[in-house]
DNA sequence: ATGAAAGCGCTAACAC
DNA sequence: GTGTTAGCGCTTTCAT
C-alpha cells in the first residue's frame, strides 16, 4: 500500500507547495500558520502517493529515533520473558515507539554485554530497558550512562538507575495469609536450593508472616531442592513424613510452580488429596503449569507484564521531558504481585476421622 | 565507555586527515589506497575518542539499516515464541543486524496488521520476518511487497513469499514409529478439538503410518478434546475404557504436551503406570511441561529456534545479494522435528498376567 | 595516497 | 501564510 520511495519532496510537488509546508502540516507543527485548504491539499497528496515518512531521516535531524532498546536476559527459557517483551512492546507501540531487542545470556561476560549495549547505542536508541530475571542487584555498564535507562526485575547496585521490581515479599505474605485465612496452622515451605537472592528473602518473609500470626515461624519445616518438579517432589516427601505425625503440615508453600508440580506428585504418592488433605500454594505463576495441574494451582503471579510496561512508560516520560529520571533513581519502584486463586487451597481437614 | 557524541569529523581532526580517509579505513573500503601509517593513526584516534559510527546516518546514506523486522504472533502465550525470537535474534546479531520486534495478536484485524508492518517500513527495516504460530497459510499484506520477507511457521497463500515450516507430519511419523518399534500394536490418538489446520494433517499422518506398518489405521481410536490438560484427561479416559478391553491401546499419542499431561492423570486414575502399562507420546515440546512430568515425557520438538534462525539467515543472504529470494518462493522449506526421547515410552506389558 | 563536495530525506530557523 | 536554506553524520564520486 504505502510506497516508501516517495519523499516529502514528491508530496510537496504534487500538492504544489514547499517541503516546509508539507513538513509542517504532516507533523502538526503548532506554530505553523497554514490555511485549511493547503492543509487538506497536502494531506490528500500524501495519502494519494502513499507517503510514509522516513524515520531515519527524521531521526538524524531531530536526534530522536523513537526506538527503545530492550536488553532481555534468557529470552527463551521461560514464558516470563515473553510477558516482559510484550509489556514493553505494547507500551512502546501505543506511544509510537519501537522496540529493538537484544538477548543476553545471564552468564554472558562483561565484554559481550558491552557489545550488546554498544549495538543499541550505535543505532541511537533513545533509551534502554534492561530486564533480568534472577538478580537482586545489577551493575549497569558505564557506557550506558550516555542514554536514559530503566531496570526491570532487579535494582541498581552502585549506579543510580531507576528500577522496577516485584514485591515478592508482599506476594509471599499474601499467599501465606491466604493459607492462614483458610484455617491452616501448620505450614511447610519448599524452597529453592539454588542460592538465588529471592530465595533467602522468601524464607524470611515466610517465617515472619507466621510469627506475626502468632504461630512459631521458626519451627515451621523448610525443605529445599533443585528448582524443578523432582526437587519439589523430594522436598515435599521429606516435609510430609516428619517424626511426629501430629506435626505434619496441612499446607505447603512452594517457591515455584514446577516444585509445586512435584509436590502434587508427592501428595498423590502419599495418598493425600489436594486440597482436601493438603493445600498447595505456588509462586511465580507459570500459567502453562498452574492451569494444567489438577486441581489448578493457586499461585502468586509475578507482575512481569506490568513491570515492563511501567518501565517503558517511565522511560518514555523521561525522554519526553515529562519527568526527571534522576529523581526516580533513589530506590526501586515496587509492583505488587497478584494472588491467582485457583483450586489447590482449601480449609484443612477437621481433626475428626 | 564509547562516547556517542563523537563523529567521524572529530576522528578526522584528531588523526589529521580528512573524513573520507577515516570513512575508508574504518569501513575497510577495498579500493581505498591508504598507507599503513595513516590507517593506524586513524584507528587509534577513533579508539581514543571512543568513536562509534552513527548507524542512522550510515543507513540514510547507504539505504541499508541493518535492521530486520520481526512480526511475531502472540509473543507471551507460549515459550515457543521465545524460541523464535531467540533464533532470529542470534542469527541477526551474529551478522551485525538488529531485530525490531512487533507483537501482533493472532486475531488482529487487517488494519492493525497493516499498521504494524507500516511501522517497520517507516523505520526502513531491510527485511521482514513474519512468524505465526498456528496457521498453515498466511496472506501477507501487499504493502510488504516493497521489502523482502520470509514467513516462519506457515506457508504463503497466493503471494509468493519464501517460508519455512516444521515437518509436523514427519515428526508425527517418527513418533508413531518409535511407538511401533517399542512393540506397540494398539495405539490411540488424542487430538486437538480446535479446528487448526495441523490437527487434520496429524490425524491423517497417524492413520497412514499405522497402515504402512500393516496395522489398521482406520480402526485406531481417536478422541479429541480442548487442547489443555483437562481435554487430554477426558479424551484419554474415553480412549482407555473401550467396550472390548482387549482393544485398549497400550500407547497414546497426544497432539500436544498439555493434553499429554492430562493423559498422565487419566492413567493414574485408572491405575495404569507409565510407561509400564501405558506409553505416552507428546508433541510440540513444551520443555517446561515435558521435563516436569514424571516420568519425563517423550515428545516431538518443533524446530522453532532453527526455523527462525534459518529464515533470518535466508533473509540476510538475500539482502546481501547472495541468493535470489524469488527462487525460494516456490514452496515452503521444511525443517525436521526432533524426537525428544525421555521416559514415557516403553515396550507394552506382555500378554501374561 | 588523500581530500572536497554532493547528497541521503528530513526539520527548523529565518526570510518574505 | 509560505518558501529558502542550512545542516543532522555519514558514504562515495571525482579530483588532485
Amino acid at each position: 500500500m504505502s510506497n516508501r520511495t516517495i519523499g516529502i519532496k514528491d508530496v510537496a510537488v504534487a500538492a504544489g507547495v514547499s517541503v516546509t509546508t508539507v513538513s509542517h502540516v504532516l507533523n502538526d507543527v503548532p506554530y505553523a500558520r497554514i490555511s485549511p485548504e493547503t492543509r487538506s491539499k497536502v494531506r490528500s497528496a500524501a495519502e494519494q502517493l502513499g507517503y510514509g515518512p522516513n524515520r531515519l531521516a527524521q531521526a538524524l535531524r531531530t536526534r530522536r529515533t523513537g526506538m527503545l532498546g530492550l536488553v532481555c536476559e534468557d529470552i527463551a527459557t521461560t514464558p516470563h520473558a515473553g510477558r516482559i517483551i510484550l509489556g514493553a512492546e505494547e507500551a512502546a507501540k501505543a506511544r509510537g515507539y519501537s522496540l529493538l531487542i537484544i538477548n543476553t545470556s545471564g552468564s554472558a561476560g562483561r565484554a559481550s554485554r558491552q557489545a550488546d549495549f554498544g549495538a543499541l547505542l550505535d543505532r541511537r536508541v533513545d533509551g534502554i530497558l534492561y530486564a533480568t530475571l534472577h538478580h537482586r542487584k545489577v551493575e549497569v555498564p558505564a557506557s550506558l550512562g550516555s542514554v536514559p535507562a530503566v531496570l526491570i526485575g532487579s535494582g541498581a547496585g552502585e549506579s543510580k538507575v531507576p528500577a522496577v521490581v516485584p514485591d515478592e515479599e508482599g506476594g509471599m505474605r499474601d499467599a501465606v495469609n491466604a493459607l492462614l485465612d483458610a484455617g491452616h496452622t501448620r505450614l511447610g515451605l519448599i524452597d529453592n536450593a539454588d542460592d538465588v537472592p529471592s530465595s533467602r528473602q522468601l524464607v524470611q518473609a515466610f517465617r515472619a508472616t507466621l510469627d506475626e500470626a502468632g504461630l512459631d515461624g521458626g519451627a515451621a519445616p523448610v525443605e529445599s531442592g533443585v528448582p524443578k518438579a523432582q526437587g519439589g517432589y523430594e522436598a515435599a516427601l521429606r516435609i510430609l513424613t516428619p517424626k511426629h505425625p501430629a506435626d505434619t503440615p496441612t499446607a505447603l508453600f512452594c517457591c515455584n510452580d514446577r516444585m509445586a508440580m512435584g509436590a502434587y506428585r508427592a501428595a498423590a504418592h502419599l495418598g493425600l488429596s489436594i486440597p482436601g488433605d493438603l493445600s498447595v500454594m505456588g509462586f511465580a505463576d507459570q500459567e502453562l503449569i498452574a492451569d494444567s495441574l489438577h486441581p489448578a494451582l493457586t499461585t502468586v503471579e509475578l507482575p512481569h507484564y506490568r513491570m515492563a510496561a511501567w518501565a517503558a512508560g517511565l522511560l518514555m516520560d523521561a525522554l519526553e521531558g515529562k519527568i526527571d529520571l534522576s529523581r526516580m533513581a533513589a530506590g526501586p519502584s515496587v509492583l505488587g504481585c497478584t494472588l491467582m486463586v485457583r483450586d489447590s487451597v482449601a480449609a484443612p481437614a477437621g481433626p475428626a476421622t
